[in-house]
RNA sequence: GCGCCCGUAACUCAGUGGAUAGAGUAUCCGCCUUCUAAGCGGACUGCCGUUGGUUCGAAUCCAACCGGGCGCGCCA
């Protein structure tokens, strides 16, 4: 559907030039949707804005537009509407020659890009020897929906997991378990995740109570540091532990592919990138740290902020490790696009780290770099969400619960319609409409604003949710099941032919799916997928309610099944992009 | 104090220069002898935080203010 919009766009660009000569010709033509279905599909404001140069009427300026318009076999005649608009529709026979091209192209006619990138996704980043939680719950979706839909695109996608593998916090758990669990060092599945949490805290109690645990966990840090092999080896058991706990969670949550470049694999950089910052004449000693300076940020008394590259004790911190990444990623792996999906209390943060990497040279004009931030999980109190004692909300328990609760919700509903189904069946299901539900309700929502969690709201299966559009998947499936039809096998001479409005309506959505995607890359917000398969799915089930398929006649009936086809592709496609999991019944 | 984000229907939210501002939920009224009613149709609901400004045109851009969240020199 790209096609149409760009033959529309260059049509109307030509019509403006004929009309009003060449001091148009870098004029954008300006196609947007049509605001309301009555003025057609596609509507452009061009005489509006031209009215004030070209000191015509825009009205007249319309008009002579029209006049000039060859849109051939795309749209109906043009119309002028209003002050100016011009108001498109596309031909019925348009419609049907379009579907018919994409019925067989297994990307639903989404081109792939003509100038493939490499994009390096920064996602998920839990720390070690900590619970994973719904901040990086959101981190890990959004960024694995931002990373597929750049893969299907045509991109060439590097997930990369920060995680928090390093820093002064080992040497204080070490120290704590040397004294109470000292196998936990030196032998693996000694302690599981939750236990080392718990000696965590211990530790950090610990190291602010007592001024010599507080020397014999810096001295940790120091051995640590150098190299030490016990202490290298103990930190392996702790990070390998903890890895096992985060895979659990990203099995459910279908992520793969990701790569973990924690903060520990920047370490070997960290003195070079402050060196070369010093060589460059970019950073200054000031009280004892090195630091950068970059105009713009300012401190709470207004003063310049630095951006501190090495603390005073010699050591470095995330600003750092975060350059060395920026550096890194451009360098070794030739990115033309680098994407930090961290929550938005970190935009001061990325916005110096970048302005600074900008400044070094390691991040040319032509490499992208954009951080994608996104609000906080609130529990019903609009705080941050805690368990009712206080604590983080793990989210292995919490899709769990999600889970659990898919599943009594299932339970139900089969005994109210009387089917008997496999156990198999009811957990495969009830996982699929857990995990979708708690991952839909995220992505659905506009990744900027805060969000109230709320099972209740999530689980609810009506309206704008996951299982609203894996019902209209069903939908079709079952349809497939009823007529016993091979839908991957329908004739291939069968012809979609239009009539009905609601067949129209369907027809013309599912033809915007490319613009959808095109969308969602360029402004790295998943809401913009889930809006189009909500829709889609709203548009099927009118269809559906108004347009019989395996009683029709033959012609519709076989035209109808493909796009009842169609429309399920599209539906698993938008799932799929989403990182949400499908099903054939329900 | 400074900076960033947010403020849209009773509730949760879409909507970043165009025509009468949209969904979902909730509430109410209809529709199952016909492919799964987790559905469909209809009704109801709005000083788009406030006040100014820019513009032919502002929920959208600018300024000030009010209310909420987050961040702001050696944690990451």
């Amino acid at each position: 559907m790209k096609m149409t919009l760009e033959s529309i766009r260059s049509s109307i660009k030509q019509a403006a030039l004929a009309a009003f000569g060449k001091d148009l010709k870098d004029v954008d033509p300006s196609i947007a949707p049509a605001t309301n279905a009555a003025f057609g599909d596609y509507q452009t404001n061009l005489a509006l804005t031209l009215s004030k140069p070209l000191k015509i009427p825009p009205r007249a300026i319309a008009e002579q537009i029209v006049s000039k318009l060859d849109l051939g076999d795309v749209c109906e005649p043009p119309t002028v509407a209003g002050p100016g608009f011009i108001n498109l529709k596309l031909k019925r026979a348009y419609l049907e020659s379009q579907l018919n091209a994409i019925k067989s192209d297994p990307r639903l006619g989404v081109p792939k890009a003509a100038c493939p990138k490499k994009v390096v996704v920064d996602m998920s980043s839990p720390n070690i020897a900590k619970e994973m939680h719904v901040g990086h719950l959101r981190s890990t979706i959004i960024g694995e929906c931002i990373a597929r839909v750049f893969e299907f695109l045509g991109h060439d996608v590097l997930r990369l997991n920060h995680v928090g593998d390093w820093g002064t916090q080992f040497g204080m758990l070490i120290a704590q378990l040397k004294e109470v669990c000292p196998s936990a060092l030196t032998c693996a599945d000694a302690v599981n995740l939750g236990d080392l949490v718990v000696f965590y805290k211990q530790a950090k109690k610990h190291f602010d109570e007592d001024a010599t645990f507080q020397e014999r966990a810096r001295q940790e840090v120091v051995r640590l540091q150098s190299g030490d092999l016990e202490s290298v080896r103990a930190w392996q058991l702790l990070c390998d532990q903890s890895r096992r706990a985060f895979q659990d969670v990203y099995d459910l949550l279908d992520v793969h592919n990701l790569t973990e470049r924690g903060e520990s694999f920047y370490n070997p950089m960290l003195a070079d990138v402050v060196k070369e910052l010093e060589q460059l004449g970019l950073s200054v000693e000031d009280q004892g740290a090195s630091c950068v300076f970059v105009d713009g940020f300012l401190n709470e008394q207004g003063k310049p902020l630095p951006l501190i590259v090495r603390k005073n004790d010699g050591g470095f911190n995330y600003a750092t490790t975060d350059l060395a990444s920026v550096r890194y990623r451009v360098r070794q792996d030739k990115a033309d696009e680098l994407i930090y999906v961290v929550d938005a209390g970190q935009a001061a943060h990325f916005a110096q780290v970048f302005a600074v990497a900008r400044l070094a040279g390691w991040l040319p004009e032509n490499v992208k770099v954009a951080h994608v931030p996104f609000g906080v999980v609130q529990g019903e109190d609009g705080k941050k969400l805690k368990t009712r004692s206080g604590e983080t909300v793990r989210l292995q328990d919490l899709l769990d619960e999600a889970i659990t609760a898919a599943r009594q919700e299932l339970d139900s509903r089969l005994e109210e319609e009387g089917r008997d189904e496999s156990v198999e069946f009811r957990s495969s299901v009830a996982r699929a409409i857990g995990i979708g539900a708690v991952k839909y309700a995220d992505l659905s929502l506009n990744r900027m604003t805060n969000y109230v969690f709320s099972f209740k709201k999530m689980l609810s299966l009506q309206g704008n949710t996951a299982p609203y559009m894996m019902y209209a998947y069903v939908r079709v499936q079952g349809i497939s099941r009823k007529g016993d039809i091979d839908f991957e096998h329908l004739p291939s001479e069968a012809k979609i032919v239009l009539s009905e409005p609601t067949e129209l309506e369907l027809a013309k959505h599912l033809l915007r799916l490319d613009e959808t995607l095109e969308t969602v890359a360029e402004e790295l917000l998943p809401n913009r997928i889930c809006e189009f398969i909500f829709e889609l799915a709203q548009k099927f089930n009118q269809f559906y309610e108004s347009c019989p398929v395996l009683n029709a006649g033959e012609e519709e009936r076989t035209s109808r099944l493909i796009l009842c086809h169609l429309t399920a592709r599209a539906i698993r496609l938008g799932l799929c992009l989403l990182g949400i999991p499908l099903v054939e019944r329900m």
